[in-house]
RNA sequence: UGGGGAUUAGUCUAGUGGUAAGACGCCUGACUCUGGAUCAGGUAUCACAGGUUCGAAUCCUGUAUCCCCAGCCA
């Protein structure tokens, strides 16, 4: 475990939902069990929302003595879901690091179970096969404030109900023929509660059960008695769920089975980014980004590539807590988790992104040397490394100007930097081009400031990075910026009528080829970084051995671009 | 009055009758071989209006605003 600040240790109840269960252990409810669930359907890829979910139904399960959480995957319509999401999300549940351990699940596994329960309910009188199209029953239904109407089925006898349901599952129906329905009351308020169906026929292949079915179980039903099958004792689900509740108690109350308690809460929301799988799919689909794992996407399997820690994720839905109220937490709090966790953890190197060539005019040709560099300044034990130098080097271009503003204490003519673990040097020309653009900075160095010092101990203020020109390896990076610079494009869209994908922010994927020292050439896709200076990195999968690309996951803070700005 | 929720600083979250806490962000300053990190300080009277009370963000009444629900999706 990363040591959160936001949880202090011996700290109990930290949201409504904990105090809830903290109450039901000291009252013996559930006899003292807590078990909660992670329940996807396997339909696409889990996102940044999901995290918050997984942190809470998984961090409640490791958190109270003997408490549980179980994987379970919703997989109740066979027409949308596929194997290849459920590797993808076990896949990222691992990698966000919590573990069910035996308890992998999936609703279909109850299909028999849940079949025998339905007749159940005929046999009680509970529901009814009913004949109405889908659009009858729409207009059945009724409205949000007039009541709904009985189907003419509804009185259908137990054994007629019973028969007919039988041939469902037997198959002798097509698909839309007949529903099982639930029967409540079409007159409720709650339109949930107008006999809502419970089973529909599909003749489709199930990803696990193949076609041994041909009805299946709507969520509401299926979801309530899976949780009871598996004695969850919380349910955790989010708001738009609250209607569901009194269904959902419904079909445990009348069944007689063991009670679950369903506890809604608000779902997550970022900045700068939509999350709903719609939009999200249509990202993908219609090649907006690159794959579900693109690192503009919110998707876990995207930050991960784009170099996020699960620690940092995990520290992040922490902060953000647990609540009822719908709200936007704002990206900026992601990014300070990662910086947070990263500069404890992350190598530094130095990288020079844009490059402008500076010739250190009193340092001898084909000499070079090598100066040490700590890896890690916040930990000593990560040791140091040393890095090549010459008398040709390659600086960040925005770190000269010709004509500096105040306050600019990096190169400029005259000027005096330190060049970072190295030595300390003084502009002292400036080389052009036809159009009048810097080409090559010239400079002299002090031969006595070695390992970064001037014996003399005059003050420098500017340090820079920077790479030797010829032990320079180049690196493709990919710098990632927001793909959306309105923080709240799907609300934006929906205000202006445009379409979400019309917000798509232009920049958002920048390729350079940057000048890197020579450490970096062998680095292993996963690995990250602190690219002195400039902000946290990480190898991507693209790398080839020699040929190394890395994703720019976040930038460091950058106080001289508010001064900048400030400054005009 | 269709039903169900929500409303504390720019953003999240705590507080459950005794005079607003923490985090992110932002602003100041210190320090610094990353204008990074770190450290110090600053940044709201609790949607609104009444009421109860010695005292209310917390209780009551009313109002406003926002979110969710009419799939044989989850």
């Amino acid at each position: 475990m990363s040591d959160s600040q936001s949880t202090p240790a011996g700290d109990n109840p930290t949201d409504f939902i904990r105090s809830i269960i903290t109450e039901d252990q000291a009252s013996g409810a559930y006899g003292g069990r807590v078990v909660t669930r992670f329940p996807p359907e396997p339909n696409g890829y889990l996102h940044i929302g999901h995290a918050k979910s997984i942190c809470l139904n998984f961090g409640v399960g490791e958190q109270y003595p003997g408490a549980r959480c179980h994987m379970r995957f919703d997989d109740t319509n066979p027409t949308r879901e596929d194997i290849e999401y459920v590797e993808s999300i076990l896949a990222d549940v691992k990698w966000l690091g919590f573990d069910w351990g035996e308890h992998l699940y999936y609703a279909s596994d109850y299909f028999e179970q849940l079949y025998q329960y339905a007749e159940q309910l005929i046999l009680d009188g509970n529901a009814y096969v009913d004949g109405l199209t889908a659009d009858e029953m729409r207009k059945y239904r009724g409205t949000l404030t007039e009541p709904g109407r009985e189907s003419p089925d509804r009185n259908r006898s137990t054994e007629e109900s019973l028969d007919l349901f039988r041939r469902m599952r037997a198959g002798e129906f097509a698909d839309g023929e007949y529903v099982l329905r639930a029967k409540i009351d079409m007159a409720s308020p709650n339109v949930n509660m107008r006999d809502p169906v419970l089973y529909r026929i599909r003749h489709a292949e199930h990803h696990r059960t193949g076609d041994d079915w041909c009805i299946y179980p709507m969520y509401d039903y299926a979801h309530s008695l899976s949780d009871s099958i598996e004695g969850i004792t919380h349910s955790l689900c989010t708001l738009e769920f609250e209607d569901h509740r009194p269904l959902y108690d419904w079909c445990q109350e009348v069944l007689g089975i063991y009670r679950s308690r369903q506890i809604e809460f608000a779902r997550l929301n970022l900045t700068h980014t939509v999350m709903s799988k719609r939009m999200l799919r249509r990202l993908v689909e219609d090649n907006y980004v690159a794959g579900w794992d693109d690192p503009r996407m919110p998707t876990i399997s995207a930050l991960r590539r784009r170099g996020y820690t699960p620690e940092s994720i995990r520290d992040m839905c922490d902060r953000v807590g647990v609540a009822r109220r719908n709200t936007v937490t704002e990206l900026a709090l992601l990014e300070h988790c990662l910086r947070d966790d990263l500069n404890r953890r992350a190598q530094r190197r130095m990288t020079v992104l844009d490059p402008l060539k500076v010739v250190i005019t009193n340092y001898p040709e084909q000499q070079s040397e090598e100066f040490e560099a700590v890896n890690n300044p916040e930990d000593d034990s990560m040791g140091a490394r040393s890095v090549p130098f010459g008398r040709e080097i390659y600086i960040e271009r925005d770190d000269f100007m010709e004509n500096p503003p105040r306050r600019f204490y990096r190169l400029a003519p005259g000027q005096e930097v330190r060049l970072r673990y190295a030595c300390l040097i003084t502009c002292t020309d400036v080389v052009k081009d036809a159009h009048g653009n810097v080409t090559e900075v010239h400079c002299a160095y002090d031969p006595d400031s070695r390992g970064g010092n001037a014996p003399d101990g005059r003050r420098v203020r500017g340090t820079i990075h920077w790479v030797s020109a010829a032990h320079a390896v180049p690196l493709e990076v990919r710098l990632y910026d927001n793909l959306f610079s309105d923080p709240d494009p799907a609300g934006a869209a929906a205000g202006s009528g445009d379409d979400f994908v019309d917000l798509i922010n232009s920049d958002s994927l920048q390729v350079v080829t940057a000048m890197a020292e020579p450490a970096l050439s062998k680095a292993e896709p996963g690995e990250r970084y602190q690219f002195e200076r400039l902000g946290y990195f990480c190898a991507d999968p693209d790398s080839q051995p020699g040929k190394p690309v890395f994703n720019r996951t976040t930038t460091l803070r950058d106080s001289w671009a508010r001064i900048s700005r400030q400054q005009g």
